[in-house]
DNA sequence: GCAAGTTAATTAACATGTTAATTGATTGCC
DNA sequence: GGCAATCAATTAACATGTTAATTAACTTGC
């Protein structure tokens, strides 16, 4: 790259070197999330749901009563956006809503029998996925992965990185 | 799915256990590419840069003119979405773009000078900020996540994983 | 050379990501 | 108690992801 005395400048045809690190983590990630989710996304769209419903609906399986704020931690989704979704699964009879009876500000959701019945299937199948995934790039790779994106993570601050002040666990 | 004697089994209160690994891993990798970008991101919007709009800038930047399906590939934004947002990047001045004279199916896109400039800024930045994260993780944790995401990639079909047919190189 | 099939790009329709503004409830402080 | 600051959730506005349909240009087979 240009030294001092080329201030702004941005070479002329096809200046930048082809092999730039900087960005290539971000996209490293995406392109390793999308691989990944076209092994799971036949599934989940064959129950209609999308990826995200689908992580809604197992972070809410996990647990019982959940408030927006600690869903969107653990799904990962922005909670403007959850406020958006999770009506559209209401009325889908996926979920149900009610005020928590501490905090009137907080709405918790959670699943409801069909959506419970709905994510079993989900459940099920991407534990065979996930199994021939893991038999395909081999047990100890998967679990190098495992631990390197979560030492990432963990580096970079956690769920923090995820929802703003998101306050759970 | 479910044996015959446990059809829709669905547990009643918390019943999944809460480790499923299945749906881990693409979890795991958004968070992660969540976690980076938050580093990458600042610069970006202080260009006035989304991060997919970031991606095109990018991609551009190695190459002189490229058609809508390589850029696609590239900068794994699928065909439908860049053809809403180049428009709009031609419109600020950033790209340019010109009907392949080979074929007039194909449109082709290049930087401006404009779009040079800017996403020179963007390179520098990025640069920096990656050699920052590089020194706190650690490069050789680094160097290991890269080949890891590398292998799943490569494993999974690699760039087919990301644009349906995409013929590029 | 032309009709059927294929391909590149675009458009439309819906769901989501993102940011800022809004509303209602709670907390702190006096 | 009451008012300011904060907080949870929602809404609005814009950009993107996703899927299907559309259009125009190429390719193939005959």
């Amino acid at each position: 790259m240009p030294k001092a005395t080329t201030r702004s400048a941005a070479p002329k045809a096809a200046p930048f070197p082809a092999q730039m690190m900087s960005r290539a983590l971000p996209m490293q990630l995406l392109r390793a999330r999308e691989a990944v989710m076209q092994r799971f996304r036949p599934t989940l769209r064959d129950l209609g749901l999308t990826d995200q419903q689908g992580r809604i609906m197992r972070a809410l399986a996990e647990v019982e009563w959940i408030d927006m704020m600690a869903l969107a931690g653990r799904c990962c989704i922005h909670p403007a956006s959850l406020s958006r979704t999770v009506p559209r699964l209401v009325a889908r009879g996926l979920l149900r809503r009610r005020p928590d009876p501490q905090d009137a500000r907080r709405m918790t959701v959670a699943l409801t029998a069909k959506g419970r019945s709905t994510f079993w299937n989900v459940w099920v199948e991407s534990e065979r996925i996930y199994g021939a995934l893991a038999e395909q790039l081999g047990a100890a790779n998967l679990e190098a992965l495992h631990r390197s994106l979560e030492a990432l993570i963990e580096s970079l601050g956690g769920d923090a990185a995820t929802v703003p002040p998101g306050g759970e666990e």
